[in-house]
DNA sequence: GTCTATAATTCGATAGAC
DNA sequence: GTCTATCGAATTATAGAC
Protein backbone atom coordinates (compact mmCIF):
# COMPACT_ATOMS: atom_id res chain seq x y z
CA UNK A 1 0.00 0.00 0.00
CA UNK A 2 0.91 3.57 -0.15
CA UNK A 3 3.17 3.43 -2.90
CA UNK A 4 5.84 5.62 -3.39
CA UNK A 5 4.85 8.04 -6.33
CA UNK A 6 1.82 5.90 -8.28
CA UNK A 7 3.91 5.00 -10.79
CA UNK A 8 4.86 1.60 -11.87
CA UNK A 9 2.19 0.49 -8.69
CA UNK A 10 0.78 -2.63 -9.63
CA UNK A 11 4.09 -3.83 -12.59
CA UNK A 12 6.93 -5.75 -9.81
CA UNK A 13 2.87 -6.71 -7.59
CA UNK A 14 1.46 -8.18 -10.79
CA UNK A 15 4.44 -10.28 -11.34
CA UNK A 16 4.87 -11.29 -7.80
CA UNK A 17 0.57 -12.09 -7.86
CA UNK A 18 1.46 -14.15 -11.00
CA UNK A 19 4.17 -16.29 -9.61
CA UNK A 20 2.18 -16.81 -6.43
CA UNK A 21 -0.94 -18.19 -8.96
CA UNK A 22 1.41 -20.01 -10.92
CA UNK A 23 3.20 -21.95 -8.62
CA UNK A 24 0.36 -22.51 -6.77
CA UNK A 25 -1.79 -24.04 -9.99
CA UNK A 26 1.47 -25.82 -11.29
CA UNK A 27 1.60 -27.38 -7.48
CA UNK A 28 -1.08 -28.79 -7.73
CA UNK A 29 -2.51 -29.98 -11.07
CA UNK A 30 1.29 -30.33 -12.55
CA UNK A 31 2.77 -28.64 -15.67
CA UNK A 32 0.56 -29.74 -18.64
CA UNK A 33 -2.56 -29.83 -15.64
CA UNK A 34 -1.88 -25.92 -15.03
CA UNK A 35 -3.35 -23.41 -17.90
CA UNK A 36 -2.15 -19.91 -18.13
CA UNK A 37 -6.01 -18.67 -18.31
CA UNK A 38 -6.56 -20.60 -14.17
CA UNK A 39 -3.19 -19.14 -13.15
CA UNK A 40 -3.66 -15.25 -14.48
CA UNK A 41 -7.36 -15.64 -13.10
CA UNK A 42 -6.42 -16.56 -9.76
CA UNK A 43 -3.85 -13.94 -10.01
CA UNK A 44 -6.51 -11.56 -11.29
CA UNK A 45 -5.00 -10.36 -14.42
CA UNK A 46 -5.01 -11.10 -17.81
CA UNK A 47 -3.83 -14.41 -19.12
CA UNK A 48 -1.87 -12.06 -21.76
CA UNK A 49 -0.04 -10.01 -19.06
CA UNK A 50 1.37 -13.86 -18.40
CA UNK A 51 3.15 -14.03 -21.64
CA UNK A 52 3.98 -10.33 -21.16
CA UNK A 53 6.03 -10.86 -18.33
CA UNK A 54 7.32 -14.11 -18.12
CA UNK A 55 7.70 -15.13 -21.69
CA UNK A 56 5.90 -18.82 -22.38
CA UNK A 57 4.48 -21.27 -20.07
CA UNK A 58 7.64 -22.81 -19.83
CA UNK A 59 9.75 -20.03 -18.85
CA UNK A 60 7.22 -19.47 -15.99
CA UNK A 61 7.33 -23.17 -15.18
CA UNK A 62 10.85 -22.62 -14.56
CA UNK A 63 10.58 -19.58 -12.76
CA UNK A 64 8.20 -21.60 -9.99
CA UNK A 65 10.80 -24.37 -9.71
CA UNK A 66 13.61 -22.21 -9.36
CA UNK A 67 13.24 -21.65 -6.02
CA UNK A 68 16.21 -21.57 -2.35
CA UNK A 69 16.10 -24.72 -0.35
CA UNK A 70 16.82 -23.57 2.91
CA UNK A 71 19.13 -25.77 4.30
CA UNK A 72 19.91 -26.94 8.27
CA UNK A 73 22.69 -26.25 9.65
CA UNK A 74 23.75 -29.18 10.82
CA UNK A 75 27.63 -28.84 11.48
CA UNK A 76 27.38 -28.48 15.32
CA UNK A 77 25.13 -31.02 15.98
CA UNK A 78 26.00 -34.51 17.49
CA UNK A 79 26.33 -37.70 15.31
CA UNK A 80 23.30 -39.10 17.18
CA UNK A 81 20.96 -35.99 16.84
CA UNK A 82 21.36 -35.85 12.78
CA UNK A 83 18.85 -38.32 11.83
CA UNK A 84 16.12 -37.13 14.06
CA UNK A 85 17.10 -33.50 12.72
CA UNK A 86 16.73 -34.10 9.62
CA UNK A 87 13.23 -36.12 9.25
CA UNK A 88 11.50 -33.42 11.58
CA UNK A 89 13.12 -30.32 9.48
CA UNK A 90 11.88 -32.14 6.03
CA UNK A 91 8.95 -33.13 7.44
CA UNK A 92 8.69 -29.10 9.04
CA UNK A 93 9.06 -27.83 5.59
CA UNK A 94 6.59 -29.47 3.91
CA UNK A 95 3.88 -29.25 6.55
CA UNK A 96 4.56 -25.46 6.60
CA UNK A 97 4.02 -22.25 4.16
CA UNK A 98 6.90 -23.04 1.88
CA UNK A 99 5.22 -27.01 1.40
CA UNK A 100 3.43 -25.66 -2.22
CA UNK A 101 6.81 -24.74 -3.71
CA UNK A 102 8.23 -28.62 -3.08
CA UNK A 103 4.38 -30.18 -4.62
CA UNK A 104 5.48 -28.46 -7.38
CA UNK A 105 9.09 -29.73 -8.08
CA UNK A 106 7.87 -33.25 -6.47
CA UNK A 107 4.77 -33.90 -8.70
CA UNK A 108 6.54 -31.97 -11.79
CA UNK A 109 9.22 -33.87 -11.76
CA UNK A 110 7.02 -37.47 -12.75
CA UNK A 111 6.11 -35.69 -16.07
CA UNK A 112 8.17 -33.00 -16.93
CA UNK A 113 12.24 -33.66 -17.67
CA UNK A 114 13.07 -29.91 -16.79
CA UNK A 115 11.24 -30.59 -13.33
CA UNK A 116 13.27 -33.69 -13.17
CA UNK A 117 16.75 -32.60 -13.86
CA UNK A 118 16.12 -30.13 -11.32
CA UNK A 119 15.67 -32.13 -8.90
CA UNK A 120 18.44 -34.63 -9.70
CA UNK A 121 20.13 -31.35 -9.50
CA UNK A 122 19.40 -30.95 -5.74
CA UNK A 123 20.04 -34.09 -4.50
CA UNK A 124 23.84 -33.66 -5.98
CA UNK A 125 24.43 -30.25 -5.17
CA UNK A 126 22.68 -30.21 -1.47
CA UNK A 127 22.53 -33.84 -0.41
CA UNK A 128 25.71 -35.82 -1.14
CA UNK A 129 28.62 -33.22 -0.35
CA UNK A 130 27.09 -30.77 2.51
CA UNK A 131 24.83 -33.52 4.61
CA UNK A 132 26.52 -36.95 3.86
CA UNK A 133 30.16 -35.97 2.76
CA UNK A 134 30.24 -33.83 5.74
CA UNK A 135 28.76 -36.47 8.01
CA UNK A 136 31.17 -39.24 6.75
CA UNK A 137 34.41 -37.53 5.34
CA UNK A 138 36.41 -40.79 5.04
CA UNK A 139 34.24 -42.44 2.86
CA UNK A 140 34.40 -42.57 -0.45
CA UNK A 141 32.82 -40.24 -2.94
CA UNK A 142 31.24 -43.58 -4.15
CA UNK A 143 29.51 -44.61 -0.74
CA UNK A 144 28.53 -40.79 -0.56
CA UNK A 145 25.82 -41.49 -3.55
CA UNK A 146 24.77 -44.87 -2.49
CA UNK A 147 23.75 -43.12 0.91
CA UNK A 148 22.29 -40.39 -0.84
CA UNK A 149 20.43 -42.70 -2.85
CA UNK A 150 18.77 -44.59 -0.08
CA UNK A 151 17.85 -41.35 1.67
CA UNK A 152 16.30 -40.18 -1.65
CA UNK A 153 13.62 -43.22 -1.53
CA UNK A 154 12.92 -43.04 2.08
CA UNK A 155 12.65 -38.80 2.31
CA UNK A 156 10.88 -38.83 -1.47
CA UNK A 157 9.00 -41.91 -0.82
CA UNK A 158 7.22 -40.09 2.30
CA UNK A 159 6.53 -37.11 1.08
CA UNK A 160 4.88 -38.47 -2.33
CA UNK A 161 2.48 -40.84 0.05
CA UNK A 162 2.04 -37.94 2.36
CA UNK A 163 1.87 -34.75 0.64
CA UNK A 164 1.23 -35.98 -3.46
CA UNK A 165 -1.19 -39.19 -2.82
CA UNK A 166 -2.57 -38.59 0.25
CA UNK A 167 -2.62 -41.91 0.92
CA UNK A 168 -4.84 -41.50 4.60
CA UNK A 169 -2.68 -44.52 6.07
CA UNK A 170 0.37 -42.10 5.72
CA UNK A 171 -1.43 -39.08 6.31
CA UNK A 172 -3.31 -40.38 9.59
CA UNK A 173 0.27 -40.49 11.10
CA UNK A 174 1.24 -37.71 13.21
CA UNK A 175 4.40 -35.88 12.55
CA UNK A 176 5.77 -37.23 15.87
CA UNK A 177 4.83 -40.84 14.95
CA UNK A 178 6.78 -40.24 11.44
CA UNK A 179 10.03 -39.15 13.38
CA UNK A 180 10.21 -41.71 15.59
CA UNK A 181 9.55 -44.45 12.94
CA UNK A 182 11.18 -43.36 10.17
CA UNK A 183 14.76 -41.72 11.97
CA UNK A 184 16.23 -44.89 12.75
CA UNK A 185 16.03 -45.18 8.54
CA UNK A 186 17.68 -42.15 7.88
CA UNK A 187 20.50 -42.36 10.64
CA UNK A 188 21.19 -46.14 9.09
CA UNK A 189 21.58 -44.83 5.72
CA UNK A 190 22.96 -41.24 6.42
CA UNK A 191 25.67 -42.65 9.15
CA UNK A 192 25.36 -46.58 9.93
CA UNK A 193 26.63 -49.93 8.50
CA UNK A 194 26.42 -50.75 4.64
CA UNK A 195 27.78 -54.08 4.05
CA UNK A 196 28.86 -54.64 0.65
CA UNK A 197 27.19 -57.03 -1.37
CA UNK B 1 -1.95 -66.95 -36.93
CA UNK B 2 -3.89 -69.63 -38.97
CA UNK B 3 -7.13 -68.19 -37.41
CA UNK B 4 -10.01 -70.07 -37.28
CA UNK B 5 -12.25 -68.98 -40.01
CA UNK B 6 -10.47 -66.04 -41.50
CA UNK B 7 -13.56 -64.24 -39.94
CA UNK B 8 -12.96 -61.30 -37.09
CA UNK B 9 -9.28 -62.62 -37.70
CA UNK B 10 -8.20 -58.91 -36.15
CA UNK B 11 -10.91 -58.06 -34.32
CA UNK B 12 -9.80 -59.25 -31.14
CA UNK B 13 -5.95 -58.41 -31.88
CA UNK B 14 -6.91 -54.76 -32.80
CA UNK B 15 -8.20 -54.65 -29.71
CA UNK B 16 -5.14 -56.11 -27.67
CA UNK B 17 -2.60 -54.00 -29.34
CA UNK B 18 -4.69 -50.52 -28.77
CA UNK B 19 -4.57 -51.54 -25.01
CA UNK B 20 -0.89 -52.16 -25.18
CA UNK B 21 0.20 -49.00 -26.99
CA UNK B 22 -2.34 -47.32 -24.70
CA UNK B 23 -0.17 -49.07 -21.43
CA UNK B 24 2.88 -48.07 -22.98
CA UNK B 25 1.89 -44.38 -23.48
CA UNK B 26 0.02 -43.87 -20.10
CA UNK B 27 3.24 -45.42 -18.62
CA UNK B 28 5.66 -43.11 -19.97
CA UNK B 29 3.69 -40.02 -20.60
CA UNK B 30 0.81 -39.94 -17.81
CA UNK B 31 -2.74 -39.39 -18.45
CA UNK B 32 -2.71 -36.14 -20.32
CA UNK B 33 0.43 -36.59 -21.76
CA UNK B 34 -0.58 -39.61 -23.74
CA UNK B 35 -3.07 -38.71 -26.88
CA UNK B 36 -5.33 -41.45 -28.27
CA UNK B 37 -3.79 -40.27 -31.69
CA UNK B 38 -0.19 -41.55 -30.63
CA UNK B 39 -1.33 -44.89 -29.30
CA UNK B 40 -3.80 -45.35 -32.34
CA UNK B 41 -0.45 -44.32 -34.46
CA UNK B 42 1.66 -47.14 -32.24
CA UNK B 43 -1.15 -49.68 -32.42
CA UNK B 44 -0.92 -48.58 -36.35
CA UNK B 45 -4.82 -48.39 -35.85
CA UNK B 46 -6.91 -45.77 -36.62
CA UNK B 47 -8.03 -43.40 -33.51
CA UNK B 48 -11.47 -44.03 -34.24
CA UNK B 49 -10.86 -47.31 -33.63
CA UNK B 50 -9.94 -46.57 -30.38
CA UNK B 51 -13.03 -44.94 -29.36
CA UNK B 52 -15.09 -47.17 -30.96
CA UNK B 53 -13.49 -50.16 -28.67
CA UNK B 54 -13.25 -48.36 -25.47
CA UNK B 55 -15.83 -45.82 -25.31
CA UNK B 56 -13.49 -43.24 -24.12
CA UNK B 57 -9.78 -42.15 -23.04
CA UNK B 58 -11.02 -42.08 -19.73
CA UNK B 59 -12.47 -45.72 -20.55
CA UNK B 60 -9.68 -46.78 -21.90
CA UNK B 61 -7.28 -45.44 -18.94
CA UNK B 62 -9.13 -47.48 -16.64
CA UNK B 63 -9.19 -50.87 -18.24
CA UNK B 64 -5.15 -49.84 -18.55
CA UNK B 65 -4.81 -49.44 -14.81
CA UNK B 66 -6.85 -52.44 -14.13
CA UNK B 67 -4.45 -55.29 -14.27
CA UNK B 68 -4.18 -58.05 -11.97
CA UNK B 69 -1.31 -57.65 -9.00
CA UNK B 70 0.15 -61.12 -8.39
CA UNK B 71 1.00 -61.69 -5.08
CA UNK B 72 3.57 -63.93 -3.34
CA UNK B 73 2.83 -66.42 -1.03
CA UNK B 74 4.73 -66.18 1.81
CA UNK B 75 2.53 -68.26 4.52
CA UNK B 76 5.33 -70.93 3.99
CA UNK B 77 8.01 -68.60 5.31
CA UNK B 78 10.02 -68.12 8.34
CA UNK B 79 9.34 -64.68 9.04
CA UNK B 80 13.09 -63.93 8.94
CA UNK B 81 13.12 -64.16 5.59
CA UNK B 82 9.66 -62.34 4.29
CA UNK B 83 11.81 -59.29 4.40
CA UNK B 84 13.58 -59.82 2.07
CA UNK B 85 11.79 -62.18 -0.61
CA UNK B 86 8.96 -58.88 -0.60
CA UNK B 87 11.87 -56.63 -1.56
CA UNK B 88 13.69 -58.86 -3.72
CA UNK B 89 10.03 -59.72 -5.49
CA UNK B 90 8.98 -56.33 -5.62
CA UNK B 91 12.29 -54.95 -7.52
CA UNK B 92 11.67 -58.15 -9.79
CA UNK B 93 8.33 -56.96 -10.25
CA UNK B 94 9.03 -53.80 -11.38
CA UNK B 95 12.15 -54.74 -13.47
CA UNK B 96 10.59 -57.44 -15.54
CA UNK B 97 8.17 -57.45 -18.57
CA UNK B 98 5.24 -56.40 -16.10
CA UNK B 99 7.12 -53.06 -14.74
CA UNK B 100 5.75 -50.93 -17.41
CA UNK B 101 2.15 -51.80 -16.30
CA UNK B 102 3.44 -50.42 -12.78
CA UNK B 103 4.56 -47.66 -14.11
CA UNK B 104 1.40 -46.47 -15.48
CA UNK B 105 -0.54 -46.54 -12.01
CA UNK B 106 1.96 -44.86 -9.96
CA UNK B 107 2.85 -42.02 -12.47
CA UNK B 108 -0.27 -41.39 -13.31
CA UNK B 109 -1.74 -41.58 -9.75
CA UNK B 110 0.05 -38.31 -9.06
CA UNK B 111 -2.29 -36.22 -11.21
CA UNK B 112 -5.37 -38.76 -12.22
CA UNK B 113 -7.57 -38.67 -8.97
CA UNK B 114 -8.92 -42.04 -10.64
CA UNK B 115 -5.27 -43.58 -10.47
CA UNK B 116 -4.73 -42.64 -7.37
CA UNK B 117 -7.86 -44.15 -6.06
CA UNK B 118 -6.63 -47.31 -7.17
CA UNK B 119 -3.63 -47.28 -5.81
CA UNK B 120 -4.72 -46.87 -2.40
CA UNK B 121 -7.20 -49.79 -2.94
CA UNK B 122 -4.90 -52.03 -4.21
CA UNK B 123 -2.69 -50.87 -0.78
CA UNK B 124 -5.65 -51.68 1.02
CA UNK B 125 -6.59 -54.98 -0.22
CA UNK B 126 -3.29 -56.61 -0.46
CA UNK B 127 -0.69 -55.34 1.67
CA UNK B 128 -2.41 -54.36 5.28
CA UNK B 129 -4.60 -57.69 5.56
CA UNK B 130 -2.60 -60.66 3.59
CA UNK B 131 0.88 -59.55 4.22
CA UNK B 132 1.08 -57.38 7.50
CA UNK B 133 -2.01 -58.84 9.23
CA UNK B 134 -0.70 -62.52 8.65
CA UNK B 135 2.42 -61.27 10.08
CA UNK B 136 1.14 -60.21 13.23
CA UNK B 137 -1.94 -61.58 14.10
CA UNK B 138 -1.95 -60.15 17.55
CA UNK B 139 -1.95 -56.58 16.91
CA UNK B 140 -4.44 -54.10 16.22
CA UNK B 141 -5.83 -53.29 13.10
CA UNK B 142 -4.44 -49.45 13.64
CA UNK B 143 -1.34 -50.75 14.14
CA UNK B 144 -1.22 -52.60 10.95
CA UNK B 145 -2.07 -49.74 9.13
CA UNK B 146 0.72 -47.66 10.76
CA UNK B 147 3.00 -50.26 9.23
CA UNK B 148 1.57 -50.66 5.61
CA UNK B 149 1.82 -46.97 5.49
CA UNK B 150 5.55 -47.06 6.92
CA UNK B 151 6.16 -49.94 4.73
CA UNK B 152 4.37 -47.80 1.73
CA UNK B 153 6.56 -44.70 1.97
CA UNK B 154 9.84 -47.28 1.59
CA UNK B 155 8.64 -49.33 -1.20
CA UNK B 156 6.89 -46.66 -3.49
CA UNK B 157 9.87 -44.10 -2.56
CA UNK B 158 12.20 -46.87 -3.93
CA UNK B 159 10.02 -47.14 -7.54
CA UNK B 160 9.73 -43.36 -7.93
CA UNK B 161 13.21 -42.67 -7.63
CA UNK B 162 14.34 -45.87 -9.57
CA UNK B 163 11.88 -45.89 -11.96
CA UNK B 164 10.28 -42.92 -12.56
CA UNK B 165 12.62 -39.99 -11.62
CA UNK B 166 15.29 -42.38 -12.64
CA UNK B 167 17.87 -41.01 -10.12
CA UNK B 168 21.13 -42.26 -11.62
CA UNK B 169 22.27 -42.52 -7.86
CA UNK B 170 19.54 -45.34 -7.35
CA UNK B 171 19.68 -46.12 -11.08
CA UNK B 172 23.40 -46.59 -10.73
CA UNK B 173 22.68 -49.25 -7.70
CA UNK B 174 22.50 -53.02 -8.00
CA UNK B 175 19.22 -55.07 -7.46
CA UNK B 176 21.75 -56.91 -4.93
CA UNK B 177 22.62 -54.12 -3.56
CA UNK B 178 19.04 -52.44 -3.05
CA UNK B 179 18.21 -56.23 -1.38
CA UNK B 180 21.10 -56.11 0.91
CA UNK B 181 20.50 -52.37 2.49
CA UNK B 182 16.92 -52.05 2.25
CA UNK B 183 15.82 -55.48 3.56
CA UNK B 184 16.84 -53.79 7.48
CA UNK B 185 14.51 -50.92 6.87
CA UNK B 186 11.13 -52.96 5.63
CA UNK B 187 11.95 -56.25 8.25
CA UNK B 188 11.67 -53.48 10.54
CA UNK B 189 8.51 -51.79 9.30
CA UNK B 190 7.47 -55.72 8.65
CA UNK B 191 7.51 -56.83 11.67
CA UNK B 192 10.13 -54.93 14.36
CA UNK B 193 9.28 -52.97 17.09
CA UNK B 194 7.31 -49.99 16.51
CA UNK B 195 7.48 -47.68 20.54
CA UNK B 196 4.60 -45.52 20.81
CA UNK B 197 5.06 -41.72 21.00
C1' DG C 1 0.90 -1.30 -18.56
C1' DT C 2 -3.41 -3.65 -19.33
C1' DC C 3 -6.75 -5.78 -21.93
C1' DT C 4 -9.57 -7.24 -26.36
C1' DA C 5 -9.56 -10.01 -30.23
C1' DT C 6 -7.95 -13.58 -32.58
C1' DA C 7 -4.59 -16.58 -34.88
C1' DA C 8 -2.74 -21.29 -34.95
C1' DT C 9 -2.65 -25.83 -32.81
C1' DT C 10 -4.13 -29.76 -30.76
C1' DC C 11 -7.19 -32.55 -28.57
C1' DG C 12 -11.33 -35.83 -27.80
C1' DA C 13 -15.24 -37.27 -29.95
C1' DT C 14 -18.86 -38.03 -33.74
C1' DA C 15 -20.98 -39.09 -38.26
C1' DG C 16 -20.96 -41.68 -42.06
C1' DA C 17 -18.85 -43.80 -46.36
C1' DC C 18 -16.94 -48.21 -47.89
C1' DG D 1 -14.72 -53.69 -39.09
C1' DT D 2 -11.90 -49.86 -40.65
C1' DC D 3 -11.03 -45.41 -42.10
C1' DT D 4 -12.00 -40.37 -43.94
C1' DA D 5 -13.57 -36.11 -42.69
C1' DT D 6 -14.78 -33.00 -39.49
C1' DC D 7 -16.87 -30.77 -35.44
C1' DG D 8 -16.44 -28.26 -31.12
C1' DA D 9 -13.80 -27.14 -27.32
C1' DA D 10 -9.58 -25.89 -25.18
C1' DT D 11 -5.00 -24.41 -25.31
C1' DT D 12 -0.68 -21.31 -26.08
C1' DA D 13 0.70 -17.41 -28.17
C1' DT D 14 0.50 -13.00 -30.92
C1' DA D 15 -1.01 -8.40 -32.68
C1' DG D 16 -2.60 -4.26 -31.60
C1' DA D 17 -6.05 -0.86 -29.47
C1' DC D 18 -6.49 2.12 -25.41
Amino acid sequence: MTPEHGRKRSAEDARASILAAARARFGQAGFEGATIRAIAADAGYDPALVMRYFGSKEQLFAVSIDYDLEIFDLSAMPREQVGEAIVRGYLGQWEGPDGADRRILLRAAVTHPAARAQLEKRLTEQVVGPLIGALNPTESHERHEQRAALLATQMLGLALCRYMLKLPSVTGLSVDQLVRWITPTVDRYLVGELPDV
